[in-house]
DNA sequence: TTTTATATAATGGACCTACCATTATAAACA
DNA sequence: TGTTTATAATGGTAGGTCCATTATATAAAA
């Protein structure tokens, strides 16, 4: 790296956010790889000619961006990540709590992608790939009516399954897609879980559907896919109607 | 607001960010409503009894979520926003754009979705909606054909038609997927606007699209697209062979 | 020689003071 | 009454001090 062409001092403003962008850039244009080091907080302020607060606001949005993280000590600061899915996912989760999301919309589009997802599914997926999601969704059978597995388990388990789904599709985008949408849907597949009846109902759904797919039957598939959501969709409504309760809340819900 | 009862000072480690954290779960909460002004950086500090650095990194995490907006001068301050959904959409653009996505993949995830999309639109869009819709891509059409706008601009007319079209499905998260693909997708649409013959057919099928919308017709409208992302196909090919330039790059594309 | 303990230096985290630029509002003035 | 001018509050920036943490080098011990 060399910071004397890479690193320009900014005017006046918002000095933190142009310093953030500026390497933000560089990041992206690969002037700077993954797990490089950032120069230290105090040499960067003398690079960009600037009070120290500045250079640590900076880092603090490329922090919030998941692009960098920060480590104490000595050889510690600014090191380049490898960008996951976690923080775009948590923002669109965000997105949905603040803007009081109806689960609804939500349901809505899972069912839309679980449908594409479905096609793409059975006809990229290995024939080794759509037996473990069978064997996988078996599991999901077995902890279910073991009773053995806590409820958080369970959901966590059937969040596992939607995602090996999705990656079977041979897209990562929707793979991104599906780990979003799980975490904005976290709380809510929680509540569901709580019905033994729905509990048992879903996993047997889940069942089949896999089975569909290894037969690689779409049509099949999407009726497993379509009575689901069915289902979904009323225990949804029930859920929501029930004290006014809010899906998407962290306080008590009661 | 009751400052006394609201804010806890912390302990030790990520002072910024527990405060961030706190604000953020008073506002989701709805303990402080949209509008809302948090008190002055001088005015946290004491209340959380910490030093107003501290405090400053806490409202550019907040400001980074896009929770809070901040002014300057007599009566600024932290002020509450209503979430967009333009943070989390450009949040999942900057990953898409770091994991150097395939570009097929997006255009695949593309098609897909606007098939679904196109359902929906169909379905919930009202007749002024439409007609604004067909109207929108005529505007477009003029602009191509007369030559007078610059290819920024046309790449940008071509962005707000997609999201008019998202926006019509009544589904905010289906809005919030399409922003975040136009801003992934955006060098690639600057770059595909170069082409005259793409510009002249893209309009054109823009405006088919729009007339098989108001029409009302799935079938019809679905071909519209599909046979859209045949041509687009094509094109990214093309565009990606030609001396193995990524098409995601700020850099000289050559 | 190997292992363990210790000192060292670099770094981020926090706190503080000071000053500047901006801005809405109040005061003064025409 | 309308206009201009101070005023005060606020965020933005700069620079400093001190502390906790941590990898590494050094020294001591086995």
């Amino acid at each position: 790296m060399t910071p004397d062409d890479l690193f320009v001092p900014v005017q006046a403003g918002r000095a933190g956010e142009d310093i953030a962008l500026q390497i933000q850039a560089a990041i992206l244009e690969g002037r700077i790889e993954p797990g490089e080091k950032l120069p230290s907080e105090r040499e960067l302020q003398a690079l960009y000619k600037t009070g120290r607060g500045v250079i640590r606001e900076a880092f603090q949005v490329l922090k919030q961006k998941g692009l960098i993280e920060i480590r104490k000590g000595a050889r510690g600061g600014a090191y380049i990540k490898h960008l996951e899915v976690v923080p775009a996912s948590e923002s669109f989760a965000l997105f949905l709590r603040q803007n009081r999301t109806d689960p609804i919309h939500l349901v809505e589009f899972r069912e839309s992608i679980d449908y594409m997802i479905s096609d793409l599914v059975i006809a990229r997926g290995t024939v080794e790939e759509k037996r473990n999601l069978a064997e996988k969704a078996d599991r999901l059978a077995d902890a279910v009516n073991g009773g053995t597995a806590g409820l958080k388990k369970l959901a966590e388990l059937d969040r596992e399954l939607n995602i090996l789904f999705a990656k079977m599709a041979r897209n990562p985008i929707f793979e991104w897609i599906m780990q979003a949408v799980q975490i904005g849907f976290s709380s809510m597949d929680n509540a569901l879980y709580e019905d033994a009846a729905y509990r048992k109902y879903a996993v047997e759904n889940w069942q089949e559907t896999a089975m569909w797919i290894l037969a690689a039957d779409p049509v099949r598939t999407k009726s497993c896919i379509g009575y689901h959501y069915r289902i979904l969709r009323e225990k949804v409504k029930a859920i929501n109607s029930v004290a006014g309760a809010r899906v998407f809340s962290d306080g008590p819900a009661a």
